[in-house]
DNA sequence: AAAACGTATCAGCGAGGAGTGATATGGCCC
DNA sequence: GGGCCATATCACTCCTCGCTGATACGTTTT
C-alpha cells in the first residue's frame, strides 16, 4: 500500500519533471514562443528561429509527441500550433517567477549556463 | 540594432531556459514539493524523499543560488522553505497542463523516458 | 574537549540529450 | 513525369548533468 502510494507519487513527479524537460531548451522555447503568436511552417520556424532545419524538426516531433504543439497540413507546407492555452498561461507564470529570481538564476552555475 | 534585439530576445529564451531546468529533474520537484507544505531541515527532506543527504544538500545549494528556496539557520538544523509562492503557482500551472498532455507526454520517448 | 549529529563540498563516473550532416520522403508545378 | 521545394529521419559526436562515496565543516551536548 506504502509502495503504491509511493508509487504514485513518483509517477506524478516523474511526469512533471518529463513536461518540464520539454520546456528545459532555448530552442524549444524558441520554437514555442514564435508559435504563440501564429501558427507557422516549418520553414518560417526556420527563419526566425535560425535554427538548422533538421534541429527544428526534431524538436517539432518531440513537441508534437508531447503534445504541446498541434500541425496541419496545407498544400506542401505543414503548419505547427500551439496545442493549448495553458502552455502560454506557464510560459507567462515563468516569466513572473523571473521577475523574482532572475539574479539569482543567472547566477546559479550549478548547471548549464546561458 | 538588430543585433541588439536578438541578443535580448535570446538572454530572455536562455533565462527561462536555465529556470525551466531547474524544475527539470524528480529530485528538485520532489524536494519542492515537499517544502510547498512546509519547511523542512535537510535530514527531513532526506527522509521523505528517499534520496542519499549529499545528494539533497546538492540540489538544495542549486535551489538556493537560483532563489527557488531560502534557508534559515536553526540551532544545528538549516530549515529551508520555498521562496515565493509564485513557484507554488507554477507547479500548479503544469499539473493543469498535464491534465491535457499526460498521455502525449508519457508516450514521448525523446528524451528521458519516466 | 571529545563525541555525536547535521550539513556541505568535492572528484569521478555514467548516462542522456542536443546539434550536425547526409539522406530519405512526399507534395507541387512546369 | 521530372525537377523542386518543404519536411522528416538517422547515425554520430560532444557536452552536460545527476548520483555516489569519501570527507570536511560547524554546532550542540555531556
Amino acid at each position: 500500500m506504502a509502495q503504491i502510494v509511493d508509487d504514485r507519487k513518483s509517477a506524478t513527479i516523474e511526469r512533471r519533471a518529463k513536461l518540464f524537460r520539454g520546456f528545459a531548451d532555448p530552442s524549444r522555447l524558441a520554437i514555442l514562443g514564435a508559435l504563440c503568436n501564429e501558427p507557422l511552417a516549418v520553414h518560417e520556424l526556420v527563419e526566425r528561429t535560425e535554427l538548422s532545419q533538421p534541429n527544428v524538426s526534431n524538436h517539432l516531433r518531440c513537441l508534437l509527441d508531447c503534445g504541446l504543439v498541434a500541425s496541419d497540413r496545407d498544400g506542401r507546407f505543414i503548419r505547427y500550433r500551439i496545442s493549448s492555452p495553458r502552455i502560454t498561461v506557464l510560459l507567462s507564470d515563468v516569466d513572473a517567477l523571473l521577475d523574482v529570481v532572475a539574479e539569482g538564476v543567472e547566477a546559479c552555475d550549478n548547471y548549464r549556463g546561458a
